[in-house]
RNA sequence: GUGGUCGUAGCUCAGCUGGUAGAGCAUCCGGUUGUGGUCCGGAAUGUCGCGGGUUCGAGCCCCGUCGAUCACCCCA
């Protein structure tokens, strides 16, 4: 065993697993496409201080799980540990906010955030997200909440569910907050749970314990300080789930961890993954592009966890579809054939076929369970002899039978019977 | 960050009250001369996570450390 390990807390992906997470992946992205979202390609690094405002100094991302340093140039760094905020900065230092709106990109690729790791909670994770900027529609929310339940739909997940809310706009937040600390400072709690409450007392409402539960059981809920604007927005959100057939659980009391959400807000949660059990989760955010200098538009977004929905479909035991095979696996007989086998096999490959070959001189019958273990379509012998006379036996490996090709020709056979 | 559990061949694991390691699967080779999947035979593989300690002797005991995992916390 190498001395070298990866570092803690990261996942890796390799075959045979890789291709589930990249169909995963590719999955999530394509349900992004056809609702007209684009790529949008960011940096994994950015300025400290674009998250520290962009996310909030209070939340638990900011003030104790980034990774953070000096560049050479005595700058201080950040690796992202959310995607909202740089796709922000990018979208405001190209001026695309003012240009034509709504601006709908996607994106895809690595996050990090240095917390304890566990199952589905890991320093670096992966995250597929989409951002749609400068609608106040309630209809794009419901869009961003469909393109997100699609692609679990596609996926075949079932255990999961959509809870959604609303967490109004900054003046309902703002009196909101001022009376649930005062409801919370006549409760009988530790000291630790008062702190976690001083900092953002949301927070008590997502205690697992029981006593605590109940005590929030008569909290004052953020729902009933909705403006009728608000409120309004909400009804209609929900309005366009429900015609989407798509369902939902209100849940008034859901809690988001970073600062810059507002309005809509959602949660898939999948059940059967135990603590970490949120997939994926977005909202509205309306302060935050104006908050980092770009015009003062609305926006809403998710982020979906890649590495979590893989395990989700795991635990749900789907099965994810095989890569397509390959069509054609050589096996040459003896030095040789060898350029010539490998040169059969470059041809075929530049007509855009997927073909391998048996390296490593294996005799005939290893070749063969080589070919047999690649789950091509179809296996081609090629020893001396089928090199003097030009044809060779063209095997389906499925059937067991096989036929007679003429090596020159061959793409043309493959194409046929492919 | 706090607490608990675990760490033996590529994988899943066994290893009795301490006497320097095994199984199944996978891998590779072969079962008469050039065709895979079954079956049979054979081979290779580990500094028992790492570092200390106790002991005549440790995979088994103790301490530390690294990692995974579970819960808290947090969230994707």
């Amino acid at each position: 065993m190498s001395k070298f390990q990866a570092p803690k807390g990261v996942s890796e992906y390799f075959p045979e697993r890789s291709k589930h997470f990249g169909f995963v992946r590719e999955t999530l992205i394509a349900s992004a496409r056809r609702s007209g979202y684009e790529l949008i390609e960011l940096p994994v690094f950015e300025d400290t201080e674009l998250f520290a405002r962009g996310v909030g100094e209070s939340t638990d991302v900011v003030s104790k799980e980034m990774y953070t340093f000096e560049d050479r140039g005595g700058r201080s760094i950040t690796l992202r540990p959310e995607g909202t905020a740089g796709v922000m900065r990018s979208v405001i230092e190209h001026n695309l906010d003012r240009g034509q709106l709504p601006v709908k990109v996607w994106y895809s690729g690595q996050f990090f955030r240095a917390e304890r790791p566990q199952l589905g909670r890991y320093r670096q994770f992966y995250q597929v997200g989409i951002e749609a900027i400068g609608l106040q529609d309630p209809e794009i929310d419901a869009e961003v909440i469909a393109v997100a339940d699609t692609a679990f739909k596609q996926l075949g997940l079932k255990n999961y569910r959509l809870e959604i809310t609303s967490l109004g706009d900054a003046i309902t937040r703002e009196s909101y907050t001022k009376d649930l600390r005062t409801y919370i400072a006549t409760l009988d709690i530790d000291e630790a749970t008062r702190e976690r409450a001083a900092l953002n007392p949301l927070r008590l409402f997502d205690d697992k314990r029981e006593e605590v539960r109940n005590l929030m059981n008569s909290a004052p809920i953020l729902m009933d300080y909705l403006t009728q604007e608000s409120a309004a927005h909400f009804t209609r959100v929900q309005e366009c789930l429900s015609s989407f057939g798509i369902d939902f659980v209100i849940n008034n009391r859901m809690v988001r961890g970073l600062d810059y959400y507002t309005g809509t807000a959602f949660e898939f949660v999948h059940m059967g993954l135990g603590a970490q059990s949120g997939i994926g989760g977005g909202g509205r955010y309306d302060g935050l592009m104006a908050q980092l200098g770009g015009a003062d538009l609305s926006g809403i977004g998710f982020g979906l966890g890649v590495d979590r929905i893989l395990l989700a479909c795991e635990a749900e035991q789907i099965a994810l579809p095989e890569e397509s095979a390959l069509q054609l696996f050589i096996v040459p007989l003896g030095e040789n054939v060898k350029l010539a086998a490998v040169t059969l096999a470059q041809t075929l490959r530049v007509e855009g076929l997927k073909v391998d070959v048996a390296y490593g001189d294996r005799a005939l019958k290893g070749g063969m369970k080589a070919a047999d273990k690649s789950g091509a379509r179809f296996a081609l012998v090629l020893g001396e002899n089928e090199l003097a006379s030009g044809t060779a036996e063209l095997k389906n490996m499925q059937t067991g039978e096989s036929s007679s090709v003429t090596l020159r020709t061959l793409q043309e056979d493959l194409k046929k019977v492919l």
